[in-house]
DNA sequence: CGATCGGTGCACAGTAGTTGCATGGGCTAT
DNA sequence: ATAGCCCATGCAACTACTGTGCACCGATCG
């Protein structure tokens, strides 16, 4: 059965016709003809017969041209979920972010995401890189926002297309009182002899530069508490146990007793932060418009911190 | 949209795999690549992307996948109707017979057919060949019962398909008491000096074969009342009115006081009583189950006729 | 690292679809 | 009654499409 066929049928039908029909589907009569004869042979049924010099459809043709219309009507309403789901008014948007991008820099992009495309579905996880870049690979997901250890413009081809959002620089933050809180730009070496608060984001992966850092500046840490977010950090550091590197998409929130200072330009660690998704997935409105407000966000962020009165 | 395009990607969404999509609809791998891709051209959205050595398919081919199952559920629906339409599951049979039919060849036939096929519905309305015929030219009603004054064998070429169902005699109707009631075979000139009770059904077309039997036997009745139906005309004899002439299709119930006799084979007028179709419908279950069954139900009456302890 | 598997692109063959024209039946106006 | 027109249909020719076979490429597995 061909929709062609059935859609020369209906026109018969509701025409009354084959050459009125034959002008509506855009056909000659004699293609609307064998359309019908091709339809009764299949069927088995006379679907036309006759009648003057016109035809007049058979109770067959009429109820054929009914389960027509029922059918053209599905495939208009396939098209339609499918322009829907292209222009993003339909459908679901999955995305994974590490810890710390899922407070400060996803809220923004998704509240962006939801205005533009009310109707699409978000859901979002948060998950480390080791778990959540295979989630993509196996199209569990759709975005991942994650730390690269690779710099903007060397993103790995890997067959994943990644979009760098920004370069997070570690800040420094320490107690209001404390002797260097005067200072703008500290030297990580004038820390070597201080407490320190350790921050374990999860597995690690964001520890790299800072360990690095310490790597460079030429002394490990003494570590006195272990938080295991950024936040309780904070609050260790206000109570006097040590200072902490954390990364600016960390601090979003800040305790009253602490301050945040920059490390050295040419000593400051960063956290390379990507966006991946996969290339069959760029033509997808809501994945591109995931992308568009991450890079949006990201650039907000950056701005903040540039001029932002607080340094963070 | 193709239908056999929306079958391969459903076979693709289903298995997970185009060469097992393939197998199962009976294509190359190759071709199902090409429908999906044509599918893709068409609709503006990837539906499939590959996944390892072998593919995964998008939220929108998982969508228009299960749009295509809908789809080949309507067609198979419309399949079916079609065919149940065919074999006489469904539908409706209309047919128009003249009255006297109505009361002793319809019955039975209808009787039949509702047996044989109990979902078609049976419209039946009662009219005078003037107006049943144009009803069929005009595709209102399936199937004509009808006298037709052209004997058998001799249906005409009109573009109807004729179907002889019988000759129907017609009959002497006597009061028990009258003076010929003790014979079995009556000329129909020996009722010349009679009463008659005239019988007109309808319009009279089925008069014509009477009164040229009176003109044969050379006289015009003396008529005294006037019965629009056969069964009051019976009334009327029965009460002494009068004598009367009435085919034997319109002596299926008799009147206790009246008897029954026949007229002499060689004057004997008959209708010729015929039933009529469209030829497009001759493949129609119904109308060939409508047809069969009235052809029974007349040789039935033919054999009732001629066996019956009541000549009738 | 070679072998194999799965999907895709390309050229070709076969088939189906579309058109234009001729035919035939049926209505209508003269 | 009849000529002319209109509508549907069959036929031949051309066109477009569809399915196949083959080669290629990337990915996986031994």
């Amino acid at each position: 059965m061909d929709l062609r066929r059935l859609r020369a049928l209906q026109a018969v039908v509701d025409t009354g016709s084959v050459t009125a029909a034959a002008d509506q589907v855009g056909y000659t009569p004699s293609a609307v003809s064998q359309h019908v004869a091709a339809l009764e042979r299949e069927t088995g049924a006379v679907l036309l017969e006759r009648a003057g010099r016109g035809i007049r459809p058979t109770e067959a043709g009429r109820l054929l041209a009914e389960h027509a219309r029922d059918l053209m009507a599905k495939v208009a309403e396939a098209e339609a979920a499918i322009s829907a789901l292209q222009s993003g008014n339909l459908g679901t948007l999955r995305v994974v972010s590490f810890p710390t991008a899922g407070a400060s820099l996803i809220p923004p992009a998704l509240a962006m995401v939801r205005q533009e495309l009310p109707h699409v579905e978000v859901a979002l996880r948060v998950a480390e890189r080791d778990d959540s870049m295979p989630m993509l690979r196996q199209g569990e997901v759709d975005v991942v926002v994650t730390v690269g250890d690779f710099a903007a413009g060397e993103a790995p081809r890997d067959g994943l297309t990644w979009v760098h959002l920004l370069d997070d620089p570690y800040r420094l933050v320490l107690p209001r009182g404390h002797r260097l809180a005067g200072r703008r730009v500290i030297d990580l070496a004038e820390l070597a002899e201080d407490d320190w608060v350790e921050t374990m984001c999860g597995v690690g992966c964001c520890q790299e530069a800072s360990s690095k850092a310490f790597r460079n500046a030429g002394y490990e840490p003494h570590w006195t508490v272990e938080a295991d977010e950024y936040w309780p950090a904070q609050g260790f550091v206000a109570a006097g146990l040590g200072v902490a590197m954390i990364p600016s998409l960390g601090l979003g929130v800040l305790h009253d007793s602490v301050v945040v200072r920059r490390l050295r330009k040419d000593k400051e660690p960063v956290r390379h932060v990507w966006a991946a998704t996969r290339p069959a997935l760029l033509g997808n409105t809501p994945v591109k418009t995931m992308l568009r407000a991450l890079e949006q966000a990201a650039g907000e962020h950056v701005r903040a911190m540039r001029d932002g009165p607080r340094a963070r």
